[in-house]
DNA sequence: GCGACAG
DNA sequence: ATCTTGTCGC
């Protein structure tokens, strides 16, 4: 016989080693991927786009303001970490951001997790969403996604949040609760430009890869966290008003549309994983 | 070569 | 993402 079968623990098999394991796994597959984002890229738009403005006050001057957001996240199970489920929440900016609209897509993915790649795992259970909502021509249809992960700060400036973009011509803005290291970017070294601010937008940095472009911004978003969020462009918006929108979701740390979201993502399967699923 | 890596 | 209780503070 020959050497016995290289079983490892989940304790040896860390994080590190899984993704470089998931890596050589699908290397073609990569290749793929990553032809679909540059050829999506070339649609991507930088900066406002749409008939909707900002101001927070009744204008009745001009076009119309925004009033309805959308939020995405997707949660999995913890007892099949490939059943996972997608939820769509849509808010009412004109009614203290109640939730007005809810729904959800599950489905057992297939799909692996890979740093980069995040939205051929999750793009089209969210597509599915915005699709069933626009055929039926709902009045609450968002004017406006927030999308929990990275916009424009991504390995190749085409994150999950452009990707949605794109796809449904939807307004997208990318809200990542953790750094992606890309651009020369740290953790570390993007609080120390957070901590060494002292004045003038204390709690807001932007983020600049090594290319000397724009990424996005970091901020704290909530007075009492010392923790940041990091915020992108997706599609068809400018950065500034991306930063002037989340804060106005701004309940809590997460912007409100995201956390709503991730909230109810997760009580579907408190609620769905005891019975059927 | 090793380490880093949104959700 | 998920594994996880209490706990410190407003």
């Amino acid at each position: 016989m020959t050497d016995p079968p290289t079983l490892r623990s989940n304790d040896d098999q860390n994080d590190r080693d899984q993704h470089k394991y998931d890596s050589s796994q699908h290397k073609s597959l990569e290749q793929q991927w990553i032809r679909e984002q540059e050829s999506l890229k070339t649609k991507l738009i930088l900066e406002d786009d749409f008939h909707w403005s900002i101001t927070a006050s009744t204008e009745m001057t001009e076009s119309f303001p925004l009033r309805f957001i959308g939020g995405v996240d997707v949660s999995f199970s913890k007892i099949d970490p490939s059943m996972v489920c997608a939820a769509l929440v849509v808010l009412d900016l004109h009614q203290n951001l109640e939730v007005v609209y809810e729904d959800y897509n599950s489905a057992h993915l297939q799909i692996p997790y890979i740093p980069g790649f995040l939205a051929f795992r999750e793009a089209p259970l969210i597509i599915t969403l915005l699709q069933n909502m626009k055929n039926c021509s709902h009045p609450f249809y968002p004017q406006l996604l927030m999308v929990d992960g990275n916009g424009l700060i991504h390995p190749r400036g085409f994150g999950l949040a452009c990707h949605l973009g794109v796809l449904t011509e939807i307004p997208t803005i990318g809200i990542g609760k953790n750094l992606h290291h890309v651009g020369g970017l740290t953790r570390v070294g993007v609080k120390h430009l957070l901590e060494d601010k002292t004045n003038d937008q204390k709690n807001l940095v932007i983020l600049t890869g090594d290319t000397g472009k724009t990424l996005g911004v970091a901020m704290r978003s909530n007075p009492c966290s010392s923790k940041s969020i990091f915020v992108s462009i997706g599609h068809r918006i400018s950065l500034d008003s991306c930063v002037k929108i989340v804060q106005v979701c701004c309940r809590f740390h997460i912007p409100e549309p995201i956390r709503q979201a991730d909230i109810k993502s997760r009580r579907w399967f408190r609620i769905n994983e005891g019975s059927s699923v």
